[in-house]
DNA sequence: AAAACAACCAACCGCCTTATC
DNA sequence: AGATAAGGCGGTTGGTTGTTT
């Protein structure tokens, strides 16, 4: 059986907002505010609209500080990078970004940010845009010129991506056993959707499973795990990220020696010490956006939602 | 001028998670 | 522990506006 719905479809309102409604719920919220209770609220305010129909009108829109219009370019780096390393949760990256809604960015990026970034990529336009994510863009374009395989053996495949116009710039690092025995990202639709998380698998289809026994072993002789290695991996496995995308994670955290050894854990690691990585594996300013990032306090992940899913390794 | 197409964005839908009983 | 309600999120839709032909 299903769920029951939240609200009496029959008897609410759809549609866009009248200027009358806004005014309403605004009032009644900055009177009152929520009272904890969404699915109430539209009762007391005198409205025919459902409570998440309130709720999103609320967030969207009428909360203070919303910031509407032109985004910056730093807003586009941050955008960009974070899609990058932890996909679209919208949410989290709206969480970096004061005043914008997940909203926003979610239509954003897909009206705007995906095509720019594709154009600096020079992807081939044959594929519908739609179809084409952050991980497509990856496999299309690790033999293209615009990214620089930094280690042509291959066992780690380094790749990384600055835009014509240096505006923008992608960079993956791909850690496996051996890319050619791995087809990790093999089909855009069997990494994005979540019912297949996890299945990267190797060419005798065992499991790739980042966050896994892989990433088992600890860094401390005593055998405990450090906090670095937690965090990483943490933030891997709820943001079901690949091993490459640690990279991304322990340049923010920092510690970049825990990561080595954790990808050393795994099959390999790049020598960062052939200097081809630079400063700056993320050649965007990996440093300039963490400034940004860090320029607000309740940075990137809601504790009480990530605390319960930390994996020790 | 108007039809066709593209881009944009607000809002909805349904699923998953969390809280409460 | 299980059931249910509510919150939260991401994907998608559809109406509006702008642009091109």
């Amino acid at each position: 059986m299903g769920r029951a719905p939240c609200c009496d479809k029959a008897n609410v309102k759809k549609g866009p907002w009248s200027p009358e409604e806004d005014a309403k719920l605004k009032e009644y919220i900055e009177k009152y505010g929520t009272g904890g209770n969404w699915i109430a609220l539209p009762q007391k305010v005198g409205l025919k609209r459902c409570g998440k129909s309130c709720r999103l009108r609320w967030l969207n829109y009428l909360r203070p500080n919303i910031k509407h219009g032109q985004f910056s370019a730093a807003e586009d780096k941050i955008i960009c990078s974070l899609f990058t390393s932890i996909g679209s949760r919208w949410s989290i990256i709206a969480s970096q970004l004061p005043g914008r809604t997940d909203n926003d960015i979610k239509n954003y990026w897909n009206t705007k940010l995906k095509k720019k970034m594709m154009a600096n990529m020079n992807l081939s336009p044959q594929r519908k845009p739609q179809q084409i994510t952050l991980l497509s863009i990856l496999q299309s374009t690790t033999s293209s010129s615009h990214f620089r395989d930094i280690n042509n053996s291959c066992h780690h495949p380094i790749v990384s991506y600055t835009g014509h116009d240096g505006s923008f710039s992608y960079s993956s690092s791909l850690v496996s056993g051996n890319s050619a025995d791995y087809s990790i990202f093999q089909t855009q639709e069997s990494v994005m959707d979540p019912s297949q998380k996890h299945q990267f698998k190797d060419r005798n289809n065992s499991m790739f499973a980042y966050g896994g026994e892989a990433a088992t072993s600890c860094s401390s002789s005593d055998g405990s795990c450090n906090n670095n290695n937690q965090i990483i991996s943490h933030v891997m496995e709820h943001h079901e990220l690949g091993y490459g995308d640690a990279t991304f994670v322990n340049q923010l955290y920092g510690g970049v020696e825990d990561t080595r050894e954790m990808f050393s854990n795994i099959g390999g690691w790049t020598e960062k010490q052939n200097g081809l990585w630079g400063e700056n594996p993320l050649d965007y300013g990996l440093e300039e956006i963490k400034q940004l990032i860090s320029t607000n306090n309740n940075f990137l992940f809601d504790d009480k939602k990530t605390d319960e899913r930390v994996m020790y390794y």
